[in-house]
DNA sequence: AGATTGTATGTCATTTCTGACATAGATGCA
DNA sequence: TGCATCTATGTCAGAAATGACATACAATCT
């Protein structure tokens, strides 16, 4: 975002920063939500890659269609330890785990 | 534990093996509670480097003096999810976390 | 257009986790 | 010995996560 826009964004009464600062999570709130982001995403690239569909994948892992769905997006309702649960389940390793978090 | 040992226990009627195959674990089962076990030693790592008792910690995390020894136990009551917040709040980076998963 | 397939989102009963408390070791010190 | 400090373990009410379901959305067909 240019200096410009930031003034006319301010001046008409907006507050402008990182979503971090608009949800208001504290430093880290913002590291977990990033970390917890991380493993979402390995996790989709491995179901792709695997060509499962969020149904075969959840009946692998005795869930659900849609908690699979709110796992890859990151919802706030899924678990760090549901995601790498799941992330085992599909054979990652735990190297590329640490590598996903890094 | 050398052979002799084990053929003594054997014979008497023990089975040997892991502590997976004690409990019954499955593949993933063990790889979580290796991955769960690691972030509690860091944890218990960084809390003595930093001099604090587990109460002056549980303070620190708004938790409880018995929760943080659970979790430097690895007790099955607690989650990663847990073991992350805490880290991260005790400035532990996410190379740090990645690399104690390794 | 409608049908099919895959993904997203809201809700809810049940399960699991959490902080708090009590209390039991363990270690050291007067 | 008793006393203080720190850690471990059991229990439980309240909070949060889970699977399941319904349904909405999106893309791709005929």
């Amino acid at each position: 975002m240019n200096k410009t826009k930031k003034e006319r964004l301010t001046n008409a009464g907006w507050k402008t920063g990182t979503v971090a600062e608009f949800l208001h999570l504290t430093a880290e709130e913002e590291l977990y939500v990033e970390l917890k982001a991380s493993l979402s995403q390995q996790l989709k690239r491995r179901r792709e890659q695997s060509h499962l569909t969020q149904e075969e994948l959840a009946r692998m892992l005795k869930s659900s269609q849609s908690r699979i769905a709110k796992m890859e997006k990151g919802d706030p309702s899924v678990s760090i330890d549901l995601l790498i649960k799941s992330l085992l389940a599909l054979g990652t390793t735990r190297r590329e785990i640490a590598k996903a978090i890094t």
